[in-house]
This record gives structure tokens, C-alpha cells and sequence, in this order.
DNA sequence: GTCCAAATCACCCATCTGGGTAATGGTATG
DNA sequence: CATACCATTACCCAGATGGGTGATTTGGAC
């Protein structure tokens, strides 16, 4: 059992308040050990193969590289590395985002002891603290698989939706139907999670997809 | 008037040939005298101070920084200074972009001299020599006046539309009614140039509008 | 050989969008 | 004070969009 051994737990959080809080918390519960604390991501980055935590707790929104951002980095390091993020409220956009990225689940800032050392024990136990909510939108998301990689189609689409191009005209330039093209759209929507061409376009560029 | 006095013109051409020959036809004529002559922006732009033209011929495609990059910075030396661009074809595309910076005509290379002095005397006169179909742009371009700059409530509402949000959510989140979002946007496709929100969309994010 | 995803196409329908036209009050700028 | 621009609102209308459901074909993965 897990319970057989410390578990070694490594904190990013800016704000140093916060973190001694946590950091206390940890410590004085059974079983558990605070072994490295970092108020940046890039100080994680640079430090994390020195610790080799079990749980890694990541605060979403930190200055400089963002929790989410740093999660694939940390993920490179030390790939089997379970990551927790922080979060105030839980914005589930955000908090989606982490998951997406790889984080197992995340703990709300400024709960009760007893709640943050349930959802750390729950993700040693392979379990993903996280609200009913974000769960649903998880299983929803990942139940179509596909991770927000388009089809060179899609792209080619989402291209011309760019330049406000209509159904019509694309059909037109890509030699098929109108129909086909609303299908197109219908799956790059499902894929980005988006609901009109502007958000989809928007989503697109600052994801670097066209 | 005018024709009192010589008028003064300097030509940048970076073919030989086509300077001579533009140089000739001037110099020839009746009340015009080349004063000076530049085979490259950069070299205008270093002497024209030493010549101060009330004509200055600028090829539209040259070498290093091009003919219309340098418009603005020869306005800036010379701001009442006659700027004609020099084109071969007249590519509505680049004779537009010109006349955007500040260029207040173009003659075609390789016309009659009759044309090349008719069109600078035109200059002269105050009017712009260029064909009907670009004075037709010109016109639908400068018309609405507001050069692609939104004002602070535009930009508001852009950035709803990059989201995604639909009029009547924009309207609510603005506290105002669905008609005042319409007219705002509107106005921004007017001012961008576009017809779809994707397209609006896009060019702001490109031209870091939003 | 079977399964699956990608690409293709169809039909329906409520709603939204884009474009045209017009008007009002407020606030600068001249 | 007049003109200009901004923000605001209204009405109309054709056409486009977003969403739901369902189907076929083809080519690669297992």
C-alpha cells in the first residue's frame, strides 16, 4: 500500500503565503512530505529532477510560464509524475485546460485541510480530485478521443473560415458540396470546443493551428 | 502660376535605362528640370534634403526597401513634397497601397512623353494622375474616412465577437440592446474591411487589434 | 476480414447574421 | 454655435449559420 511509505510532494505556488500554508498542512499530516517548493515554473522546471516528487501540487496561474504551460515541460522530466493543479475558483476552462495537458485533477485553494490531503490521497490511489462538473466535461471530451488534432480537411477549412470565407465559396474552392463543408465544421467545432466560425478562427490562431 | 517657374523633379529608378530615358524626356521639355536622380530608396532618402523637389518620380518596386516603404519616410523629410509612383503595370493592389502612404499618383513606365508630362503637370495643378478604375478604390477607401483605427467601444465589442459571443449575449454583457451591437459592428467591418465576424476576427488578431 | 476514422453527402429547422435605412442625444472641436 | 463623431436604438429581410440525425465509401489499423 501506498500508506507503507512518505509520500513526497512538491509544491509550485507564487503567492509565499499560500504555500507555507500548504506546505504546513502536508507536513504535519501522516504520511506525508513536503520535499521542495518552487514560486516559479521555470524554477520547477529547472529543479524537479533533484526531487522526484510522487505528487507535484501546480499553481494554475503563475507569472511567467503558466501552470498549464508548464505542465507538458514537467511531464518531459518526469513523465509519470502526478500533477495537481491549484486553482482558486474552479474555472473549468481552465482547469480543463490543465487536464488536457496531463494534470490528474486539482485542489481549490483555501479548503479544508482535511479536503486537501483527501484529494492528494485520492490521486495516489489513482483516483482525479476534481468536481463533478469538470468530471463530465472530462468524460465528455475524451470519450470522442481525438486530442484536438485536426484533419489536414479540417485545417484546409478552418482556413477559409478565417478569411470569412462562407459554406458556399468553400465548397465551391475545395470541389464538394455545401454539406460536406457543414460537416467539417460540425467536427472542427466538436474538436476545438467552440460554437460559431469567430471563436473557432480566434482558438485557431492563438493555438497556432493556421 | 506654375509655369512661371521651373519645376523641379527628382526621379528614384533603379533601371538605368528607364532613368535616363524618364531624365531626358523631362529635361527636354518646357519648364521641368531633373535636379536629381537615385537608384535606390535609400539613396533618395539620404540627398533629398540637398535637392527638395516639388516632384519626386518613386519606382513602386524597388531593391531594399521598396518604393512604397519609403513614402512615408520622404514625407517625413519633405511633407508637402508631390510623390508619383513609377509602375510598370498598374497593379491596383500595390498603386493602392501607395496612394495609402501618402503617394498622390502613378504614370506607367514606358507611356508617351506627352502622357509623363501631362500627368506631372497634373500634379502640379494639384490633381493625382491615375487610371479610373484605381480612383474608383481611392474614392470607396478614403471615403469613410477613419483609417482602420476603432474606437474604444469597437474594440470591446470585437473582442466579444473573438469569443464567440453572439449579438444578443454581447448586447446583455454591454447592458445595451441588440440593435446598438449591431450598428457597432457594422461600423467595424467598414472600418477592417471585412464581411463576417471570422474575418473580423482574424484581422484583428493579426493586425493586434485584440 | 473486421473495425474505425476520414471524407463525402442529405434534410430539417430555429436562430443568427449581414446589410440597408433612419433617427436621437451627447460631446468634442473648431 | 455648427459640424462631426460616437453611442445608442429601431425595423426589415434575404440568406447564412449551428445543431440534430443519418448514410455511404474508402483506406488504413489490428
Amino acid at each position: 500500500m501506498t500508506q507503507n511509505r512518505i509520500i513526497k510532494i512538491c509544491i509550485v505556488e507564487d503567492d509565499a503565503l499560500i504555500l507555507k500554508s500548504l506546505q504546513m498542512v502536508l507536513n504535519q499530516a501522516e504520511g506525508y512530505a513536503v520535499t521542495g517548493t518552487f514560486f516559479s515554473a521555470e524554477a520547477a522546471l529547472e529543479n524537479l529532477k533533484e526531487h522526484h516528487p510522487d505528487v507535484l501540487l501546480l499553481d494554475i496561474d503563475l507569472p511567467g510560464i503558466s501552470g498549464i504551460e508548464a505542465i507538458p515541460r514537467l511531464k518531459k522530466l518526469q513523465p509519470e509524475l502526478n500533477i495537481v493543479m491549484l486553482t482558486v475558483h474552479d474555472e473549468s476552462e481552465l482547469v480543463f485546460a490543465a487536464l488536457r495537458k496531463g494534470a490528474v485533477g486539482y485542489l481549490v485553494k483555501g479548503s479544508t485541510s482535511k479536503y486537501l490531503l483527501q484529494g492528494i490521497s485520492e490521486v495516489i490511489e489513482g483516483g482525479a480530485p476534481m468536481s463533478p462538473s469538470i468530471a463530465r466535461a472530462v468524460i465528455a471530451s475524451f470519450a470522442p478521443k481525438t486530442e484536438t488534432v485536426l484533419t489536414d480537411r479540417e485545417v484546409e477549412v478552418l482556413e477559409k473560415l478565417s478569411n470569412g470565407t462562407n459554406n458556399k465559396q468553400i465548397a465551391e474552392d475545395l470541389f464538394v458540396s455545401t454539406n460536406t463543408i457543414k460537416a467539417h465544421i460540425k467536427n472542427i467545432y466538436k474538436k476545438l470546443h467552440v460554437h460559431s466560425r469567430a471563436e473557432a478562427v480566434t482558438k485557431a490562431i492563438k493555438k497556432g493551428l493556421i
